[in-house]
DNA sequence: TATGAATGAGGCTTCATTCAT
DNA sequence: AATGAATGAAGCCTCATTCAT
């Protein structure tokens, strides 16, 4: 008889929000953008087309706050709690903690991936690349300059290149990648 | 006037056909397959519509047609003339040969990514992906085991995992990525 | 806390009602009725979407309404107080409120014509507008008989033209159109 | 087996373009331009409603379309081929013409007035509209000061006005207008 | 062989309306 | 009485594909 409260609403929106963004993530991630429609997104998410637009501008807007999420969770990865000088221990810390997140946020990665090789989508998401891609590569930089490499920024670029990789033959075939294996040579090359 | 003859008709097609490939794919590679639509790749290759289905029987078939004829091309770089045993010097000329098609063939390399990141696109192409990554599998597994590695597969696997990254690190950036020193840095771990 | 009498709940709901008229009149009259939607006129009523239907069945039984009720302003404007007969001195009083009325009501008014030039709306309002139209014409009739004119329903007819034109030119561009100068030259038509 | 030639797709072209036209022309004025859709619109025009967008780029660009022709028309009307001063003569022979046009032109008035009063759709065709008003307020400004008007300015207001009332008043209800006793009622203002 | 007009399915989006609270 | 989440029909538009010439 009483119209909801406030907060009733704000949960009902965080909630379905949520419901929402995983499945358009689970199917953009295994499908690709493009190729699913709103109309699958919905039937997916277990809601009707027109609620999306209730939570979402548009399906590039739906994008964009994947995209951000997914960010913000990888970003949480590369936020290393601890303020000590990086060294070598640090570092297989560091990967230890990359490698495990591969393995349990696969859809995330696929996600990542998907947004990055599809130029369409790269368009779209311009800004919020950029903008995510500055912290990672800040603290690799760390990582190189306290390991004593004369040239920091090439090591960067060839520590980004291990990594995209890695990241790219692991969502490519999960089942067969050797990923532990690849984690200890890597981990030598930096002993 | 007078009437051509049947190999001079299937000159020009086979001419129109290539025309028509090279266009698709310089657009598919730049813009990714969704976005560009059969009208504007007509126009770019300078014929009409109808024109293109006189060709291919669909734009998916197209789109088959293009990644035969870009893995048929990356097949040669990983047939290597010389049958000598492989040592240091031949994974340095191997690498050497990877580079250099990799920077005058990028946007070969650009289709060959969009392709592994559009999970419908590879479903259509699962064979003739694994039939083209057999070969320079092999030819990594040969270099690992002449350069005496204990568990080459392993090896192999991190040397796919570098040459992936490379390929896509230097695609996502061709003009900041340093293709040259990354080379160096690699060619080291196996000195 | 004592509840609210059935007289009380009366007031307020005939406010509120009075509210989401003068809302809607406002927007239909500045934006159009198609370009209005349910939404935003909630929004600029100050109320939910929800409670519009709990005051009017449907956006269509809105804008009857609001038609009703510009209909009922109108018509105040067109009813003597005084019986008198009408002469020239009837009529320039005449032409004073009406020049008047557009001056202040000039939204009324845009309603009048955004109404009339909807075939769709005319059709649902046809029985309205019949009736609406009955007494002005009636007055003007009366003048023009007073007047002595031969043929008074053609003179009646030229003067809805020049109200009519008044009306259309005044709404189009109410800061250019000259109304005083445009009443004058009409009275000394009746002089 | 040949292709068409050049000219016979331009022939192809216009023909549907003005069948388009004329179709739209027709609902549009009809029954208004919201209210109208473009499934509506190709069934009436006897097109698919893909075929719509090979001739306009959108619903919008097909009003402007509508408008520019229906502008033309006009202006033609007010085009006197006749250097001549005006004069008295001229301006029965003016309104003669005008009085002519309305009656055998009736869908183009509608479309006029459906466009001047819907705000929608004069935001759409704003600048159009000023253009198109430019040459008739210019012509009756040369009437007006060739009879010696003191405010001519004031007295094309006036005369807009006649006309902009004839034009609602005939379309309103064409059967019952007097239109013929108007004009002579017009003309004898101007003696 | 070659053209581009024509089709229609399907994509994204809006919005009047309903309904649980 | 009041709210806004939820629905789904319908709108505009795109585009792969066909077809008459």
């Amino acid at each position: 008889m009483c119209p909801r409260t406030d907060k009733q609403f704000e949960e009902i929106r965080e909630s379905k929000r949520s419901q929402i963004i995983d499945a358009a993530l689970e199917c953009f991630a295994t499908r690709g953008y493009h190729a699913v429609s709103i109309s699958e997104l919905a039937d997916f998410a277990g809601i009707s087309k027109g609620l999306m637009y209730n939570y979402f501008k548009s399906k590039d807007e739906l994008l964009k706050s994947i995209f951000k999420q997914v960010m913000s969770v990888m970003l949480q990865l590369f936020d290393p709690d601890k303020k000590g000088l990086p060294g070598k221990e640090e570092l297989e810390k560091y990967l230890d903690r990359y490698f495990n997140h591969l393995k349990s946020n696969i859809i995330l990665w696929k996600m990542y991936m998907a947004v990055f090789s599809q130029p369409a989508v790269q368009e779209i998401l311009k800004d919020e690349i950029l903008e995510a891609s500055r912290k990672p590569l800040e603290i690799m930089e760390n990582y190189c300059k306290a390991l004593g490499y004369k040239d920091p920024k090439a090591e960067v670029a060839f520590m980004s290149t291990l990594m995209s990789g890695v990241i790219f033959e692991y969502i490519s075939d999960p089942e067969n990648y050797p990923l532990d294996k690849i984690k200890k040579r890597i981990l030598k090359l930096y002993q």
